[in-house]
RNA sequence: GCCGAAGUGGCGGAACUGGCAUACGCGUCGGUCUCAAAAACCGAUGGUCGCAAGGCCUUGUGGGUUCAAUUCCCACCUUCGGCACCA
């Protein structure tokens, strides 16, 4: 079974990853930014074991930082953890231990396994979210943040998982399902704090143009998540008394065909519009049920639409015409103004109402090709079309409507233009322990006070039951909670919920400039010259949240003067997954590969070659343990090669002083794979056909040892082919890199030299093949010299036999050359 | 429903700006070495017809543009991802 060892890789990799960090090849002095570049990998969660799916976004991440330093930059690449969370705090409560012991534990574990990995990283800089000197500063951001009023506390329906017993994000609630344990998440009224996200709306969306190194995938996710649409917010009149209600619509142009108005059941009009109604209490009473139901029941489509009459009309300004209110189920309160003016004709969700509670249905826009009729419409008709029963509007294209419309209204005074986001505020508010306290105190006299900057941290108590209860087990901790008012000294209480983790995570790549300030969060001197982070890696999962919040705190601190840029990330790259028996890696799926058994068993560079030559990075990809070892059996290829070649003396070619055909080709060979390993390289991640080009070119350099221990073929070139392959394959698989690299006979580390350049006129070969078609088929092919005119080419092809066979007496139409790549001939 | 990505041998995948489809690797088959095995090395390997020379077909399906299409255009099918009563 076991495969014979083909070189002794248990004896280079310690020995290298020591070598490594006694150079200190990967520490970097920050005020040494010239030519810097900051290649960052998202900080993981401490969970337990990391398996080969987790490998590749740091060995991704490990081969760029090693490719940039060959490169001649001054490459920083640290690592953390974002060691906050409920994760942490779950597999505490399931191991017994408290969440920080086993996060710290965590925290060993896969720090060894990077290193067994080879993948380094300037530990010097490390950030632990969870430590003090750490959460100081998140804790800061939520001061700076409630200075500029952009971090609030309000009463609102949020979204509350039962078995995490905490509030989520938006952002964090999955089809209704919490992210975390997929349990139903349902709706709590709770005063809660929120980060004023949606000041920052218009930015977010708009600045998406400025990430042109960011997956466009994730781009759009973005402005999908943010969801802008331009509208119109009327001002209807409610007829009989002195109130209007403001609705928002994408399409003014089918006011003519309002027939109704909904609004959302929590509408805070709804208690004065409903009184006096016929069954005022009958109503009220179905109008709370509707509020109970949960928003996840009810912002699905396909639930029945309810709605209540309440006895009142509004007055539709372009016509006058009174129509009634309703309040509706499918009436988002967050969405808009938590009104519509409802068109039946050309919305589907009003069309069904209208149907179920015979509302008239009247056609504003028609069909040019098949014209509407209300009466036995089947569906809403929502596209677009000619205006109709529309006043002065009618016979315009509703597209040139909507921008007329809106003009009249804004100089009639009915509305004007508006634009609204499905972006929601932050909700920050977690009622779990492992977490950093908001820095909050609430006095009987002053009321909120912000805790001063001085007093920070606010300090997680020690040896408090945390698990949850459904109230942040902060509460329960005497000391923690009784504190004096910051501004008066009454006796006062501190908040008790922790921040989400993901404030912790949304401004790390900061923190890692001068990780060890006390007094700052960070130096901006020296974070605008680091940052934006020049290449970001991590996976598509974060797409949304940990991206937008990032992007989000860093404008915000630009704002306020603390950096200066407001965009964090240049670039950035989603690594796919790996997946085995067709789905995602996963303990809990029970269909991990550790990878400790494979570098006990092939090495860390096998890991490595085998991860990076599975398939493009960017897509998921099938773990097969054949595929692993015939990365291995490559690594063995080449060290047997280094083995032959390397005590070879440095002959010329003996017999002439031309070289030989098969010299000329390795050298060009050479240069060739130096070509496409950088472009591949620099062009994006395409490892995999960077690994088959250093293939390619071991594969031949084989052949051409074969004639070497014949005699017939010097050896200069052969030593160059090698080496150069051994330099191409060292950000891939550095350890075996940097032993053969001192096998060849040369010193210090391979990362230290520079990077190998190509001869473009070396690339080119004298004499080329070039195939010919007959009438788009592949029939002939013939060799002639690189720079050989049309005429000749044509003479060459034409006294082929091949072509002459095909041709026989058949007259030739047409005669095409592409110069050095092709002849189509048309009989 | 809307938005996006992708469909290429037995498998992972390659192919510049429209110019030799299937590079590289895995697997399989045959051979060398060996008492034998492993490892290594050499050779074959898209399908199909043919003794062979060679022919024909083939990049999800069907059309189109072109001397030439995996690549461009139109229609459709399938898979995956995101959003989804957002007015």
């Amino acid at each position: 079974m076991g495969i014979e060892k083909l070189y002794p890789f248990d004896k280079i990799e310690p020995k290298w990853q020591e070598f490594w960090r006694q150079r200190r090849l990967f520490n970097v002095d920050t005020k040494d930014y010239r030519n810097k570049y900051y290649c960052l990998m998202m900080f993981p969660y401490p969970s337990a074991a990391l398996h080969v799916g987790h490998g590749r976004n740091y060995i991704i991440g490990d081969a760029v930082a090693r490719y940039k330093m060959m490169r001649g930059f001054n490459v920083l690449t640290p690592m953390g953890f974002d060691a906050f969370g409920l994760p942490a705090e779950n597999a505490a409560i399931k191991g017994g231990l408290d969440p920080e012991t086993s996060t710290l534990n965590n925290i060993r574990t896969m720090k060894s396994q990077f290193n067994r990995w080879g993948v380094e990283y300037d530990w010097e800089r490390e950030v632990i979210s969870c430590m003090p000197d750490y959460y100081k500063w998140t804790q800061w951001i939520f001061l700076k943040l409630y200075e500029k009023n952009l971090a609030y506390r309000k009463k609102a329906f949020v979204n509350w998982c039962p078995s995490c017993k905490t509030v989520l994000a938006n952002e964090q609630v999955i089809d209704g399902l919490c992210e975390r344990c997929s349990s139903e998440v349902t709706q709590k009224d709770l005063e809660q704090w929120f980060f004023k996200i949606t000041h920052y709306a218009e930015r977010l969306l708009s600045d998406i143009e400025k990430l042109t190194n960011w997956p466009e995938r994730v781009k759009i996710m973005q402005r999908n998540w943010i969801g802008q649409s331009h509208g119109v917010e009327i001002d209807f009149k409610i007829d009989g008394m002195n109130e209007m209600l403001r609705c928002f619509t994408t399409r003014v142009d089918t006011i003519y065909g309002a027939t109704f108005m909904a609004v959302a059941p929590e509408h805070p009009l709804v208690p004065m519009l409903i009184k006096g109604a016929k069954d005022e209490e009958a109503a009220m009473r179905k109008i709370q049920k509707m509020r109970d139901e949960s928003k996840i029941a009810r912002s699905d489509a396909k639930v029945e639409k309810e709605g209540i009459f309440t006895g009142r009309y509004v007055i539709n300004p372009v016509n006058g015409n009174r129509i009634p209110i309703y309040v509706a189920n499918y009436i988002l309160m967050e969405y808009g103004t938590g009104a519509i003016m409802a068109v039946p004709a050309h919305d589907q969700r009003d069309f069904e109402f209208a149907k179920k509670y015979n509302l008239p249905i009247v056609v504003v826009i028609d069909d040019p090709a098949n014209p509407l009729n209300a009466a036995t419409m089947k569906e809403a008709y929502v596209s677009e079309g000619v205006m109709v029963n529309s006043g002065q509007f009618n016979g315009l294209l509703s597209t040139e409507a909507i921008d007329k419309i809106a003009d009249y209204f804004e100089e009639k005074k009915y509305g004007v233009r508006a634009t609204q986001y499905k972006l929601r505020d932050w909700l920050i508010s977690r009622q779990r322990f492992w977490g950093a306290p908001i820095p909050i105190v609430y006095c009987p006299a002053c009321g909120i006070v912000p805790v001063p900057e001085k007093d920070l941290p606010v300090l997680l108590p020690r040896n408090v039951e945390f698990k949850p209860t459904g109230e942040s087990p902060l509460k329960f901790s005497k000391e923690f909670v009784n504190t004096k008012c910051p501004r008066c000294g009454a006796n006062s209480k501190r908040e008790t919920d922790t921040m989400d983790t993901f404030v912790d995570s949304s401004w790390y790549y900061l923190r890692y400039i001068t990780p060890k300030l006390a007094d700052k969060p960070f130096e901006r001197t020296l974070v605008d010259k680091w940052l934006p982070v020049d290449q970001y890696i991590g996976g598509v999962e974060h797409a949304i949240l940990h991206l937008l919040y990032s992007r989000f705190i860093t404008k915000f601190l630009n704002d306020i003067g603390w950096v200066g840029f407001d965009e964090p990330f240049r670039n950035l790259f989603t690594q796919g997954m790996i997946t085995k028996n067709g789905i995602k890696m996963s303990k809990s799926k029970s269909n991990t590969i550790s990878p400790d058994d494979l570098i006990d068993k092939y090495g860390a560079d096998t890991v490595r070659l085998y991860t990076l030559f599975i398939g493009p990075p960017e897509k998921d990809a099938e773990w097969s343990d054949r595929g692993v070892e015939g990365a291995y059996r490559f690594l063995g290829r080449v060290w047997r090669l280094v083995d032959k070649v390397k005590d070879l003396n440095c002959r010329a070619p003996s017999s002439s002083p031309q070289l030989t055909k098969d010299e000329l080709a390795l050298r060009r060979k050479t240069h060739q794979s130096i070509k496409k390993v950088t472009e591949d390289l620099d062009g994006g991640f395409h490892f995999n056909t960077a690994i088959s080009a250093v293939m390619e070119l071991v594969n031949q350099s084989y052949e051409v040892a074969a004639l070497a221990d014949e005699g017939r073929c010097g050896t200069a070139i052969l030593k160059k082919a090698v080496e150069s392959a051994v330099v191409l394959l060292a950000p891939f698989v550095p350890h075996i890199a940097e032993e053969m690299w001192q096998l060849l006979g040369n010193n210090g580390s391979i990362f230290t030299t520079s990077w190998p350049s190509y001869d473009s006129c070396i690339i080119v070969a004298d004499m080329i093949t070039i195939p010919v078609q007959i009438n788009g088929k592949l029939r002939a092919k013939v060799e002639v010299p690189f720079d050989a005119s049309e005429e000749d080419i044509k003479k060459t092809v034409l006294n082929d036999v091949d072509v002459q066979r095909w041709i026989k007496d058949s007259s030739v139409k047409k005669f095409i050359i592409v110069p050095k790549k092709l002849v189509n001939i048309v009989i």
